[in-house]
DNA sequence: TCTGAAACAGGCCAAGC
DNA sequence: GCTTGGCCTGTTTCAGA
């Protein structure tokens, strides 16, 4: 007989769940990434040995990756955002897309879907004008087709669930 | 520390660039949201008590809206990611679907675009099940139809681009 | 794993230029 | 706006439970 999918089960491999401590770590560390030991020591209820301890071991299992400020793209100057969803041209070639996008900065994420097209990009340009070059030179660098989907507005983002 | 809403902040019309010394401690805490004045300082090539006046006028114009941890969304169970392309079913009604949805925690990110669909969504499951569970609870909250984009991938994310 | 204490490093603020 | 310098807070390490 055949054991039924059950959502409840926890994952097969490669994660391990957190106890409860660490997941009010974890979620203070995402709201905000440079509360003190002593703060997250109080938030947790024990002492500020522990707590570094408890994180440092976040970080090593990579549960925690690491630290990043949230910057404002329209405060520096990217008034335009996109996702750029792209296919290869030539089916037949390595699809090593990705590689061959990774010094554009103007790209700040790129994932692999499943779907009409190959990879989702997310990018952020100053203008117009600037999105257009930015379409021919990921064109020609990864041999691809592209469709963008203009972001009119964000209305809330990195907000990164951790769940019990 | 996330960065309170402030009247004082200048909004992001009216940007104003950032000087030379500004971008390199903007993409410093960006690389390192943790790291210290002292290091920031040393990068710069200014004092400690220059460079937290300066990260605190970064901080106070919302250029850095923030500090947050990285967390590996598989590291804490969420196995399965998605964008979620979502459409009023009634454009006649009042559209207040980023309102409906926000107390959805598996939301990690609502857009609005131009294009075929009025709103994308990132969001992190644990499972197909579970996917399959939030789109109808997106979809009875919000009154639309959806289009999901599985997440094979995430080849690079969280690269944010301080631009010259 | 936890606590607590002591030594060290980092953050903060005022005064002067 | 930058620097120095003094004070206070936060971090690190270690012994002991």
């Amino acid at each position: 007989m055949t054991v039924p999918d059950d959502p409840q089960r926890a994952p097969a491999r490669g994660y391990v769940p957190l106890d409860e401590i660490d997941r009010v770590l974890a979620r203070e560390l995402v709201a905000d990434g440079r509360a003190t030991l002593a703060h997250l020591a109080a938030t947790a209820g024990l002492s500020v040995s522990a707590v570094q301890t408890r994180v440092r071991r976040l970080e090593s299992r990579g549960v925690v990756r690491g630290y990043t400020a949230r910057i404002d793209p329209e405060a520096v100057g990217s008034m335009l955002s996109a996702f750029v969803a792209i296919t290869p041209l030539d089916p037949s070639q390595p699809d090593d897309a990705p590689a061959r996008l990774e010094q554009i900065p103007e790209i700040e994420a790129c994932y692999s879907v499943a779907g009409e097209d190959n990879y989702m990009l997310l990018v952020h340009v100053e203008s117009a004008r600037a999105l257009e070059h930015l379409l021919q030179k990921i064109r020609t660098a990864a041999n691809v087709k592209t469709r963008s989907t203009i972001i009119l507005q964000k209305f809330y983002g990195d907000r990164r669930h951790i769940p019990d």
